[in-house]
DNA sequence: TACCTCTGGAACGGATCGTTCCGCTCTGCT
DNA sequence: AGCAGAGCGGAACGATCCGTTCCAGAGGTA
């Protein structure tokens, strides 16, 4: 357990830890289903670099999405401690759904979703981001910035539809995403709008995502 | 070449036609890369019943894609034609985005295109489509119903956005599809909103989903 | 009856992909 | 210097999947 800087062999296998997760984040967020060897290439590296680190496939993805998971439960923390610091409402609210349309991180999550099988730690975290949403949402309406309709599980769709424009190169994604949710965020920030049609999505009603296909 | 009711033989091989034709189209909508036994298991035939009528799964796809996008033409073509006699834009508008998201056109065009390799019927179709598109936004504009940087492109986008949602039975599916349809046009139909973010798509930015990946 | 269309589904062959394994390199230590 | 072994690249393996072909039979038709 050292804490200086490695040099030679070691250096190079620590930084190879980063790059690995990064080709994999890449790779795998542009298709979940690719192959493994694909990874390998992206990153740089032998096959053997990427088993050495997961002992299978499907830990590098059950990581990955528990990765994107905890990158959003900090987003939703500081949008809620904001909040409670006494921020503008609406305002935070479109900082946290910028955010986290930029850390793109429901392809880590609801993309990878069904891939691998769930751990312990995954279930937590999703619970602990539901909860997190549920208390920003509730904010939300006391404030009277969003339409009154709105429900908590509306910012899962939102965010799956637009992680759904995957064009062009990054910075042409990013463009676009964000012109999205401006347009949806214009539908939403209507504390007098009227009812949307159809029942709102219920907690919980895409669970089944979550389950392994086979 | 007869009209007359067939029987026997014959109507069941007719009547395949149509059922072959409906469970691959559910089948691929919900799986583009289903496997074709899939859609005979669905059909309740055989595999030989469906390569009778087709000589290869892309053709298959390929037809199931052109008849996606002519439906798409159809639902155009009335709304430019109602927007021609005089009818209400804003409402004419809503009607045709409406019909497209029953339809279901999106999930048959853009998510199949580069399966298969394209043909001149697709092409001409697609641009038959763009100019219906343009028109119908070049009206929507003139009639000043629409926030003034929506783009043709914006209509696909929306569409596809929506397309995403596939979650429960047929009827929820659809609530859930009109729910954010709604949400959307909240955001589109608006004559004075400030601009959005970003540049538009522009038309044909997207064209690379139709080549074949292999 | 004889033929022929249509069918179900087994079998085939190719492709894909996760995982294992072997031999090599280079480092860090003695 | 010399060695032990960590780390690595990538070929090879084995399993699975899937598009397509093929054949035997069922049932109309003439």
């Amino acid at each position: 357990m050292t804490t200086v800087p490695l040099s030679g062999r070691r250096a190079q296998a620590a930084r190879n830890d980063a790059v690995i997760l990064d080709a994999a984040r890449e790779v795998f967020v542009a298709d979940p289903a690719a192959p493994i060897a694909a990874v390998a290439h992206k990153a740089g590296v032998g096959i053997s670099a990427l088993y050495r680190r997961y002992p299978s496939k499907e830990e590098l993805l059950s990581k990955l999405c528990l990765d994107g998971l905890l990158i959003y439960v900090g987003i939703a923390e500081e949008a809620n401690a904001a909040l409670d610091a006494g921020a503008d409402p609406a305002e935070t609210f479109v900082t946290f759904m910028r955010r986290v349309i930029d850390a793109d991180t429901h392809s880590l999550t609801q993309k990878l979703a069904g891939t691998f099988q769930p751990t312990d730690e995954h279930n937590e975290a999703a619970q602990h981001a539901g909860r997190l949403n549920t208390h920003l949402v509730e904010r939300l309406h006391e404030a009277r910035v969003v339409r009154p309709d709105m429900a908590v599980a509306d910012l899962g769709l939102v965010f799956e539809m637009i992680a759904v424009i995957r064009f062009g190169d990054d910075e042409r994604r990013s463009q676009l995403r964000h012109r999205y949710l401006a347009l949806l965020l214009a539908g939403l920030l209507l504390p007098d709008a009227a009812p949307l049609p159809g029942p709102a999505p219920f907690p919980g009603e895409f669970a089944g995502r979550w389950v392994k296909k086979d």
